[in-house]
DNA sequence: AATATATGCTTAATCGTTTAAACAAAAAAA
DNA sequence: TTTTTTTGTTTAAACGATTAAGCATATATT
């Protein structure tokens, strides 16, 4: 009745041989001194009987899993989404599998994840850490477990990572709105104390500054991550009221441009004629926005290929130092940042 | 220098006890007899090692791996990429983890996720099976592994699966067209011998020949998945086409549907004043398309969730009898099929 | 012919956990 | 006091694969 997975064991009592020599024969080692005859009936045995070898007995010997953790910030916004699919790519190029979890930008749910995927023995992470996490990564340090970061990570953690210059991209898309005339640029970002929010609104800042010096102050709204649907209204109002009412509006996330977009939309404002807008990030919804935003595009696909390339690089060479790549975004210029 | 994981050896010495000892208090068994001095010491002694179970030693022994294998057919579609992240949430609830893949609708890439998933040891699989999978489907059946089809199934293989009721939702949608009296319906669909797909197409068909008989024939035209982009702009265009040109199309995916309007857009037609859209499923895409759409909405979360149930009770209960489950899909009346 | 080497396969230990069975010592029943 | 039962712990086998070491037998070398 109940068919069990046919083992090693099923192959040498077919044929009437040792479990060894059917291993030595299926792991297709040149040093065995199997008999061709005997190797390719059990080969023979071994196809008729549909043999697969049982990852689970191999991983408990080789200590090996062949498996990636990966752990995002939050999975249901593309960015990750994307990014997810192109690690998980890689990976299976490289013959890993990846087990993932999201861990919504809560500190508690991403140790929960640790520790279930380090049960699971997987052979290393691939994290985007969330705000409180720190100790998680330092942790996993000491335990020597292989590790990428990326998308943000810690300046006061030596780890490997692979992330954007966010500091730069927030520059050049803010120069960008500032070439096309905008003077009064409002920005809209996360109270998120992690760098790469920091350096998005650095960037913002020391942008407005090094054109308008004192004359325009940056006009920056934080808003917390658990109410943003309401405080992305409540930030737009307070930069468009006032009696020098803000013309660009820098989102500093695609989250935040959509439910910004949403609502500059009920207010019946048109982009870019009655007030501009540039984001972070892309997302499938602005396929059909009537205006064609621009945005920075980070290179999801270099960023996942290499997290994946440096982690497997740190299983397989323990000893090799850690990698940190900085990668450049991209301006895409749309039509949301053209006064006409 | 390289620090393993800690195991019950690593406790039963720091303790100085049989490894068996460790096993039964860690593992909470009513029936143990060990003293609850020692009980206390070992997890005491557990908790400051850290020790966390080796899941992969455990499956060995017990054969159970409580993860599942998920083969979706394309997960660059956000509707399977929101039924995976359903499924996983409902798996992890239930103690599960999931593992899984995109067979890209192509049979032979199936194939290989099964052998691979398989040779992991998943211990079931919830499947939406692509065009040509049938004998992978029947396989799987033979070797006793639970499985639940989603989205379609084979008519003549008897399996566990959860879907919708396609011909009624086709049906319904294609008659909100005629209420509001559009006439001439074309439908897009892809060239895909599946049942899900023939039964949308059906529903169509049926519908018109319902309320029209002979005097309105229905207007189809499938499409290749491969060549999809192209194909849908010379539908498009011979739809159009002709003496008596069709005034509303039924796009019978949320995929064909995006392909369709960015090709209505360059052609410069209103919708719905030029030409009603219906469509099923959504897409985020759809979220900032200027005129709200008509389409199906599946009951993702039923279809996920019971899924998961279905098969993990099969897991447990491998004689439990098979469980096919149909489900109706809901009409979202947006303003894209209102005659003005 | 005696010894060395090569060939072909088996034995047995191991990975970390579970668990039935064994065993010794203590407590209870006779 | 002897026997039985209970209590607390250990032994050992098992899951399926890998692999060093062992052991015959056959072939090659002196």
């Amino acid at each position: 009745m109940k068919k069990r997975q046919v083992s090693l064991k099923d192959i040498a009592n077919e044929v009437g041989v040792s479990i060894a020599t059917v291993s030595y024969v299926l792991s297709d080692r040149k040093d065995s001194r199997v008999s061709e005859a005997m190797a390719k009936k059990i080969k023979e045995v071994a196809k008729t009987l549909n043999y697969q070898p049982n990852k689970i007995a191999q991983s408990l010997k080789s200590g090996k899993t062949n498996t990636i953790g990966l752990i995002v910030a939050d999975i249901s916004n593309p960015f990750f989404a994307n990014i997810a699919r192109i690690i998980e790519d890689e990976a299976t190029k490289l013959n890993y599998t990846v087990i993932f979890g999201s861990s919504d930008e809560k500190a508690e749910k991403s140790l929960h994840l640790i520790d279930f995927l380090s049960s699971r023995q997987v052979d290393g992470f691939i994290i985007v850490p969330s705000e409180g996490t720190d100790n998680q990564i330092i942790q996993l340090k000491q335990q020597n477990i292989p590790l990428v970061l990326i998308d943000r990570y810690f300046p006061n953690i030596s780890t490997n990572h692979v992330i954007i210059d966010n500091f730069e991209a927030s520059g050049k898309i803010v120069n960008e709105l500032i070439a096309s005339g905008y003077k009064r640029i409002g920005m809209i970002a996360y109270s998120n104390p992690l760098f790469h929010m920091r350096e998005r609104i650095r960037g913002y800042q020391e942008t407005i500054q090094n054109h308008f010096g004192n004359n325009i102050s940056p006009n920056l709204v934080e808003i917390d991550f658990n109410d943003s649907r309401k405080q992305v209204c409540t930030a737009i109002d307070g930069l468009l009221a006032g009696e020098n009412p803000i013309d660009a509006i820098f989102f500093a996330t695609n989250t935040l441009a959509i439910l910004g977009l949403k609502y500059i939309d009920e207010l019946s404002l048109r982009v870019p004629d009655d007030i501009a807008i540039v984001s972070f990030d892309e997302g499938e919804a602005f396929d059909f926005y009537y205006c064609p935003l621009t945005h920075i595009r980070q290179p999801l696909d270099e960023i996942g290929k290499k997290a994946v390339q440096v982690l497997t690089q740190q299983i397989t060479q323990p000893d090799m130092g850690e990698k940190q790549i900085c990668l450049k975004a991209d301006l895409i210029k749309g039509k949301s940042s053209i006064r006409r």
